[in-house]
DNA sequence: CTCAATAAAGAACGGTCATTCGGTTTTTCG
DNA sequence: CGAAAAACCGAATGACCGTTCTTTATTGAG
């Protein structure tokens, strides 16, 4: 819903704005995005079908057309948030401890992603994987998970400078390539937690640490 | 097209197999699930029609048919075939080299990745991003995954046992845990080199080793 | 070579689904 | 209160797509 240019009584085309509140729009979009993120958990983003969305919404189809101009921004919509969550835990977390090592931060990461898993409102962690697939043929996908996995790649980086600043961490690795490795176990604990259901951070971090005396 | 029974000469139902050659059939069945596999890493599981997969492989609708039930079967075939690739290695590689450290076998898995993503006929590893997706509301799949993914992660577990053994991986903590771990790595390998495009196995691996000192 | 049965072809069908659009209700503002 | 515009509703639409089915070609046996 696009403001409208209409003539008003000075012979002057203005802007028309919606007639009811920010808010309200805020939150009616919030409540499509929800109805859908339940479905796309249940059924994926492909076998979602708008008339699922709308009934389970409780809005009728022109409602949501008012809100998301197609199918395919409601699954943006959703991806992003997906993918976003991640980084949601450095701020918390970089802000608080001061001497974090690089472990301690990893594992603080695999306990955030159980706990935005357990999280009321569905397992958002199922919607990252499909949004990875989807990221592959879906360029505007693509570019949210860059942008959002460079973000967290940052975080890590840091973590990783400070670790060979304490000489915790060895500083003749780039800590770029330390990143990319810390960043990349998360994926991992992720999918195993969906596809096999038998891990857990304290022991899979416990279990990388065995490896590094080798 | 499964055998029929009819009645033959001597008044005895017998199966009567197909007219053409298994390794007809066969090469048949190879074609179709080769184009289809095009389709698949270009478009993904649920943009590819039929239609595609019927013009890319050269037969047509009839013809496909009769060697695949449904669409679903294609897909099945395809996502079994692209999480295999993974375990492939693990013949080779621990018939060989008998002193292997988890850390080397992990970088052989990286490596191996990395071929299997540049061989001809398209990268698979797009397709298993896709099954990973697919798994968690295809049943059928979900099985294929945790049968697979189990058996690549009782290689690394063989592994790890072997490193407790050598005095090279801390023996105190249980290989299940420390298999999680090195197969996790993988999939976030896998995943930066197709979303961030700019990971190797060589500095992976190297960022990995910078952590394990903390 | 002839016959019978399989294999392949491809047009047609039926169902599904995203989206639209004309009508109705609700809201805001003078 | 009354008018005008936005917000909402939901039945209708049209495109797309998996699958089937009839017809034709090919194969192998006798």
């Amino acid at each position: 819903m696009a403001p409208r240019l209409v003539k008003n009584g000075h012979s002057f085309y203005v802007p028309v704005m919606p007639k009811v509140t920010e808010e309200h729009r805020a939150a009616r979009r919030a409540q499509i995005v929800a109805a859908a993120r339940r479905c796309v958990i249940e059924q994926g983003f492909h076998k979602t079908t708008m008339a699922e969305v709308i009934r389970e919404s409780g809005l009728s189809a022109g409602a949501v057309y008012g809100y998301f101009k197609s199918k395919e921004q409601i699954v943006e919509a959703i991806a992003e948030e997906a993918l976003s969550t991640v980084d949601e835990l450095f701020g918390k977390l970089l802000a608080s401890e001061e001497p974090l090592s690089p472990l301690a931060a990893l594992e603080a990461a695999l306990n955030h992603v159980v706990s935005i898993a357990e999280r009321p409102g569905g397992d958002v962690t199922r919607v990252a994987i499909q949004a990875w697939s989807e990221a592959l043929r879906n360029p505007a996908i693509m570019t949210i998970a860059q942008g959002k996995y460079a973000q967290v790649r940052g975080r890590f980086e840091d973590v990783a400078r400070r670790g060979q600043a304490d000489g915790t961490v060895d500083p003749s690795v780039d800590p770029r390539h330390i990143a990319q490795a810390l960043f990349g176990i998360v994926p991992g604990f992720l999918l195993q937690r969906l596809i096999m259901g038998d891990v857990a951070p304290g022991t899979y971090t416990a279990g990388l640490r065995a490896l590094l005396r080798s």
